[in-house]
DNA sequence: TTATTTTGTTAGATGACACTAACAATATAC
DNA sequence: GTATATTGTTAGTGTCATCTAACAAAATAA
């Protein structure tokens, strides 16, 4: 079964906002995908018909394990391609989005699974992120959400959940990066800001919007 | 000025339908393509309107400067995408077009001017066929027709202009291959056809379909 | 608990690109 | 030079993915 890009980029968007966010409704989607909302309630239909997504009415959204499959399966060639155009052709990490969000619709099992062999069959992309194998298993470590620990775990900094920019920016200026080991000294129940340490910074806040988009081993 | 996928394709067709055949109609652009007849009139009619194409109702069509442009920038994406994906990605020389048919779509010069690069800025690809360079310049040496040669001539084949698995493998039976030096013995005023030799062939028969596909440097 | 805001749905329209059916012009054959 | 075949156009539909306007449900605030 194939499936348009626009349903791609749907079922993309419900699971990249459902790892953000946990809950995924109309609006989100909507604003994540700028498209007015009667459009999307109108795909909703149309993908729960085809049994990619569980729709009912001012109910939540979620995918089906059909829907999840398709979704990884874009994911995986989103990741793949942003890897060789860095990796083997060259460019640099701020150029590859808007490529790969076009060439992750190219449907051609084989030219991933060479563009995979090529890059020697990695299981994370640069941001941490991890790579769908060609079934559409992500070998999701499930790790957990920082904002989830509380007060005194140590835990390392495994992955970042949203690469805009202005994100990866913000983790560049706090000295932030992948394999940092933070210790958590103290959670605000205020804001859900946390205050923790890590190698020269002996003490640093991380706002819970940041929080909720860095993932971590606790060790 | 950005053109959608299906106006590229229309352009596309109708430069390369004009390289084999000199005159294009509407007839041939929807056998071409597989599509009906008016859905071409009506495309017609909106790439006339965007000074893509000259339209006159019945008349044959042709590209403008403008159209031959975007054209010739499609056919330079798939060449280089052929190129790159036999080059530099071990894939068969069978197995590319589709692929190519798809990535030639893709939106981002920077993309195409790398795989140009990384390359080595190549002039024509593996048929012989020109590609075009970035400003849209086939430098398309003007090849003559093999059947437009006379009894006599002396020629070396430098390009075809069909390729097609079954043309190919036409020439590859003959023990015909870019490079190859014939000698035309004859022409038959019938059907077109032209006896010529060449290697190790004293007398071989090319029939008029094929002669107009083949282009030649006379030498 | 009622009022207000936010979120979601229905209904109806639009543009792009395809189709079929019917008719018109051009080219070819007799 | 009329008849026939081929080619091309017009008119009217359909589907996909989008929109706006209007209304409805759910969540939040007063």
């Amino acid at each position: 079964m194939v499936h348009s890009l626009t349903e791609e980029n749907y079922l993309k968007a419900i699971l990249s906002l459902s790892n953000e966010n946990g809950q995924v409704n109309v609006n989100h989607l909507s604003k994540h995908l700028s498209i007015k909302m009667p459009t999307v309630t109108a795909m909703m239909k149309k993908l729960h018909s085809k049994k990619l997504v569980q729709y009912e009415a001012y109910k939540p959204l979620k995918l089906t394990d059909k829907g999840k499959k398709v979704a990884a399966l874009v994911v995986r060639k989103h990741r793949l391609t942003e890897m060789f155009l860095v990796e083997k052709m060259g460019f640099g990490w701020e150029e590859v989005h808007d490529i790969a969000e076009q060439i992750e619709h190219i449907q051609s099992t084989e030219f991933f699974n060479k563009m995979d062999e090529l890059l020697g069959f990695p299981k994370l992309d640069p941001h941490g992120s991890p790579i769908p194998d060609k079934h559409g298993k992500m070998v999701w470590k499930e790790y957990a959400k920082l904002s989830d620990c509380k007060k005194g775990d140590r835990v390392k900094l495994t992955a970042v959940i949203n690469t805009s920019e202005d994100f990866l920016k913000l983790l560049n200026n706090k000295g932030l990066h992948l394999g940092s080991v933070l210790t958590i000294k103290a959670v605000e129940a205020f804001d859900g800001s946390m205050v923790v340490s890590y190698e020269k910074h002996t003490s640093e806040t991380l706002s819970q919007v940041v929080c909720d988009r860095i993932r971590v081993e606790i060790i």
